[in-house]
DNA sequence: TTAGACTCTTGATCTATATCAAGTTTTTAC
DNA sequence: GTAAAAACTTGATATAGATCAAGAGTCTAA
């Protein structure tokens, strides 16, 4: 499933044929069952994965035991806990499988060498991190301004596909809600 | 007040006398009165910019005119609508300033170049991007798990000093929660 | 220096969403 | 293929926090 990755690489930027072997001589595959973690807390992150296959969930756990989804990752999306891995300090988060999942690691070190050896790549990655930044903006800005329905509205408008592949539950708690409250929006807005 | 900047310049990087030289030849200082403007909803933001002194907040007006900050950022900080810059987009946001304030600012066409001429000054700016990502990450976290007098307990000991500085009203759109409320939380924790 | 305008507090009431509970449907695993 | 486990729905009730209202304290601009 290596061929996923280059293909995004090739879209999101320019290398050379010998840049495009270096990166992939780094790469890792990984398969995920469902329900298989990725990560568990108090591990410490050490990759840069990018799912080339299936969904994966970054969550916690409180002290009552709730589950709390943090993000959802699908295929040609990147994945993992960036504050341990730029901190090197125990994971607060837990990531696994919703769906069996392939995923291409490269280990951190890997990683950043990757960056410094090929300024394309290097370039790709900030525009990632700048899109990923903008989007946290923006679910931060929702999370205080919508209420419950808008934000189930908002969510399925800009991640279409994803309700039907992901348990109520866990979308319900991606936005800050119980399953019962999600479950009568639904109820709601299909009646509209 | 430039040597504010160079000073935070000179704690996270290493430059060359030209590289910083260089730098300068590109800033422009900006003073703002309390009040005063720096971006308003609708214009699009072209800088990079840098609070040598004061404060600034940054948030939306919705259609019942309710105002929600998105953010509030001091002196060796950086603020701006990264949104609307990368996308060359007019900003839903508005950013205005607390205090009389003083910026340090680069149009954006100089701070990428700066970004590609100096790689040291490139590696700078993508370390406070990752921050800021994580950042973000966390204040997700914060409003999906935390009750409203958690919330402000979690933001007076990651920000010590903020709340003597800002008005509660805006603390309390920071956080998610009404002025009446953050009020009574206080009474509240004062008592403990 | 003072009137008007904000900002904060406090009380009474309301409401969106949570919690609890039970039944139904769907998925999983042998 | 079927029993057990999850996931989802629906109703009844509870509650955190919102809204409305009014008074007290603080700025601020002429």
């Amino acid at each position: 499933m290596y061929e996923i990755f280059q293909k995004y690489l090739e879209e999101k930027t320019e290398l050379t044929q010998e840049e495009s072997q270096r990166i992939q001589s780094f790469a890792i595959i990984k398969k995920l069952r469902k329900r298989q973690y990725l990560l568990q807390e108090g591990d410490v992150w050490k990759y840069d994965a990018f799912i080339t296959q299936g969904c994966v969930r970054t969550y916690t756990v409180d002290d009552k035991g709730s589950e709390h989804v943090n993000s959802f990752s699908i295929e040609n999306w990147w994945t993992g806990d960036r504050e341990s891995l730029m901190m090197q300090q125990p994971s607060r988060f837990n990531i696994d499988a919703i769906e069996d999942t392939e995923l291409v690691l490269f280990t951190h070190e890997n990683f950043e060498l990757l960056c410094r050896e090929i300024p394309a790549f290097n370039n790709m990655v900030n525009t990632i991190l700048q899109r990923s930044f903008i989007a946290a903006q923006n679910r931060i800005q929702a999370s205080l301004t919508l209420t419950a329905e808008e934000k189930y509205l908002n969510f399925i408008k800009k991640y279409p596909g994803f309700a039907s592949r992901i348990p109520q539950t866990m979308i319900a708690s991606y936005l800050g809600m119980t399953p019962e409250t999600l479950s009568r929006i639904r109820k709601q807005t299909a009646k509209k």
